[in-house]
DNA sequence: TGTACATCAGTGAACGCGCGTTCACTGATGTAC
DNA sequence: TGTACATCAGTGAACGCGCGTTCACTGATGTAC
């Protein structure tokens, strides 16, 4: 049954909303084309008259995620708070998708990657606008560190089942950022 | 053909040590049990000798890559020097487990969990006694932090596909935590 | 504007493949005498 | 110490299952007149 245009692209939308979601909450290999397309309200068949492939989708859903990924204009404290809340390490579906992703984009099309490498570059221009007035160079340092610290943060604190271990990887490394951005 | 009890228990830490580099390498989904049985010599129908499933082989495997994984004693910097160093980037095989693995930990058994969080214990609390003269508060803020900046690094310059960003991401992440470390 | 029909988005059964796992078998080990 | 035999680690074919992918079909869309 034919559908029309926008019900197309509606759908389309669908799919890579659903697939972001799912990816980020449960890996790329963890999650099926069937599930994806289920979670999208279609049957598995319909798939490949809007991607190329399984790979090909995850490309494209990669590049919706961090499209989507707000990076919100709040200034650089309110950013690090809200990254390293438990709501965040909490909800990975519809937290940071680098966070949830990039360790796993190593073993990913090309396409992938190159969509990850994009990500990455304006998350970092995104921080270092956001940095309190520094030197160019050290604003730099400031932004690849600290982004550093807070995703390495939220991926060893989802890696843990000790909630208070868990807690204390995100507090500290706030307390961290804090002291070491006041003090550059 | 039955084996002497020297040799079997050989085999197993030949099992071990294979899954620990291939894991580490290509992750726990995409390496199967007859990819580790080959590499460690043997055919894959003797796999269930020695362990339950690959679920038991996934979290024993990361205990000995844990155990195995030196962090050598030398001093903070130098520590921090080889960990953020290109080499330790390229040859995830024989690097820090808690880098190529932690993200995929999420997904995986109970057992696998645990094992994690005792092994990220150890490493916190090997680095807070690296760490130069400091309080205790800080002394744990700056092992935790600096820890998820080098564990985040690491992910990050692995996942994109443009090495001069990648260069950057350990060079900036090294000098920023040189920087924290000294000024606190 | 209304009608006839070509198009094509979506459906669901079916495919081939690789995976984790099982099992009957083999033959070296190591113990009982 | 030497022999006979029960044990059992390792082998490789086979299993059932879920996956990505394909395809004949359906029926609503949207265009040509």
């Amino acid at each position: 049954m034919k559908v029309s245009r926008e019900q197309m692209a509606e759908n389309r939308r669908r799919i890579l909303e659903a697939a972001s979601r799912l990816f980020k909450d449960k890996g790329f290999e963890a999650v099926s084309v069937a599930e994806v397309m289920k979670a999208a309200g279609l049957t598995h068949g319909g798939f490949y008259g809007h991607f190329e492939s399984k790979d090909d989708l995850v490309a494209q859903a990669l590049a919706h995620a961090l499209a989507a990924d707000s990076l919100d204009d709040g200034g650089f404290n309110d950013f690090v708070r809200s990254y390293l809340a438990p709501r965040h390490r909490d909800n990975p579906e519809d937290g940071c998708p680098t966070a949830g992703l990039a360790a796993a984009i190593r073993h990913q099309t090309p396409a992938a990657k190159a969509t990850m490498t994009e990500g990455l570059r304006a998350q970092i221009a995104h921080i270092e606008q956001a940095l309190p007035a520094l030197s160019a160079a050290d604003k730099r340092s400031a932004a690849i560190g600290s982004w550093a610290a807070m995703v390495g943060a939220v991926i060893l604190a989802r890696s843990v089942d000790d909630p208070q271990l868990s807690d204390e990887i995100l507090e500290q490394t706030h307390a961290w950022i804090d002291a070491c951005v006041r003090q550059i």
